[in-house]
DNA sequence: TTGACAGGCAAGCACCCACTTGCGTATTTT
DNA sequence: AAAATACGCAAGTGGGTGCTTGCCTGTCAA
């Protein structure tokens, strides 16, 4: 739960989820120089590696493994938390 | 943009929505005892006061001064940017 | 098998953020 | 006027976070 705002918490992570929905199932150094290339971002495949790993834990991508590569995949159902915690008029107060 | 993700990325922050929700218009001392009371809450005055700034500087609280008070009131606009970023994805959607 | 390719693990560093502490300002009350 | 109330400002500190660096594992092609 607070993994999801957490992981939204860093603006490389939210342009990884636009490559991710922009197009789905990228690997990791496909997601590398995407981000170098449209958005001028200097950071090493570490870096990313590492932020996909805080994405995957707050189950907003999930990884498939195909023999030595790992394709990236968006989801957005942890999204959904954060529009219905304030949004509609929560009347169940104590 | 970025100030809403980092504002909810903190969870007493949004405990301090919640309470907002449950009763908009509350005084800082007023969210202070609430927040102790019924999340047992430590903060000091001050660090709820910080904490408001930050919800206010991302659009999430306004407020309005009478004397010596400050009436805190809760925003969603801002709330709106998060549900449609990654959102329009899905195709399938009439 | 050998080498290149895709990715993982772990320690260290720099920076930011939440929180505290202390003092100051404005407004109401007595 | 004096005290109490409600809040603001600013410097300092501790812990967390993003990033780098270096080395390692597993996979595929020549």
């Amino acid at each position: 739960m607070a993994d999801v705002f957490r992981a939204l918490d860093d603006e490389t992570r939210r342009l990884i989820l636009d490559e991710l929905v922009a197009r789905d199932g990228q690997t990791l150094f496909e997601i590398c120089t995407v981000l170098t290339m449209r958005h001028g971002l200097g950071s090493t495949r570490q870096a990313i590696s590492q932020h996909l790993a805080v994405l995957e834990g707050a189950g907003l991508v999930t990884t498939e493994r195909r023999g030595r590569s790992k394709f990236h995949y968006f989801k957005s159902e942890p999204l959904a938390v954060i529009s219905q915690r304030w949004l509609p008029a929560r009347k169940d107060t104590p």
